[in-house]
DNA sequence: AGTGCAGTTGCAGAATTCTTCAATTCCCGA
DNA sequence: TCGGGAATTGAAGAATTCTGCAACTGCACT
């Protein structure tokens, strides 16, 4: 059985790609947490949760035991916070940039909201503490639903 | 504005979670390449590419300049390579563990294909050359679409 | 056995993302 | 300035993924 390689690799960065599924990768990455937990955290009903859950765990990355009338989550093992610090690591180099394009736009006039694209690679002057705003427990409430897309 | 943390973090994710992109920020690992030899390696037809492009441009991963005729796109700088490693690495143990599900499945009889689930975290015996299944340039022109999904 | 809470599963409709084809824009060389 | 190749853009339909409600399974406790 050979593997369709770009597939794989494709679809696990896919499972990723969820809200929900991030912040119960975060939070898991302090130990084991029972749903209710989860739950309690996240905020959102429970058969949602669920499903994302199910979608982490159909993957591999998560397993979960029974403990005693409730489920535990936990971390498959692999270095997951290993990637979360990459990611996290690129997402504040691009959100810089972007940052210092919106910044530039506001300083000039405004010509029509509708710009082309950042133009990365050179962060004339790191804002504050770029690194914090992606910390994994920053905006913990924050809506989990509401869109929130790059520009387009 | 306050960001959505964790929907920004999904989207990137997501962004990354299509093979064609996959292919190409591998392929702009080596270095800056024109659309042409990109559109070559990957094989699909250049509206798809294009497509997948301005995705990957809109995110800021990437960047294009137009070189004499042709368009070069290259990384924006980020440490991609990381995040594909650490990407990697996971997927060769969660892969890894899989395997070893279904040799032990095919060792006894064969109850039924549709198995509950892996479960992760104690490396058996691993298969003769583990990181080498997901090395960035192995399978270059394997299909790049059809699917090819997780366990259900 | 009976009750109730904790989680999960099944689905249908809504929302997104993909794939393709056709049309268009940009440049470079004749 | 015209011809063309190189890429990109626009749009429609197909395919996936999400969301939320309702029904269901498993356990623990009495």
């Amino acid at each position: 059985m050979h593997l369709p390689l770009y597939q794989v690799k494709a679809e696990f960065f896919r499972m990723l790609g969820h809200p929900v599924r991030i912040r119960v990768l975060e939070l898991l990455q302090g130990g084991p947490l029972p749903v209710r937990d989860l739950l309690a955290d996240i905020g959102i009903e429970p058969s949602s949760l669920s499903q994302q859950l199910a979608v982490l765990k159909r993957s591999g990355i998560v397993v979960s035991t029974r403990e005693s009338g409730n489920v535990l989550y936990a971390l498959a093992g692999a270095d997951v916070s290993d990637l979360l610090r990459s990611a996290r690591r690129i997402l504040t180099v691009l959100l810089t940039d972007r940052e210092a394009v919106l910044e530039q736009l506001r300083r000039a006039d405004d010509p029509a909201d509708d710009l082309p694209l950042p133009l990365p690679r050179n962060i004339p002057d790191p804002p504050a503490d770029p690194e914090a705003l992606l910390d994994p427990d920053a905006g913990s409430d924050a809506d989990l639903h509401g869109a929130a897309h790059f520009p387009r």
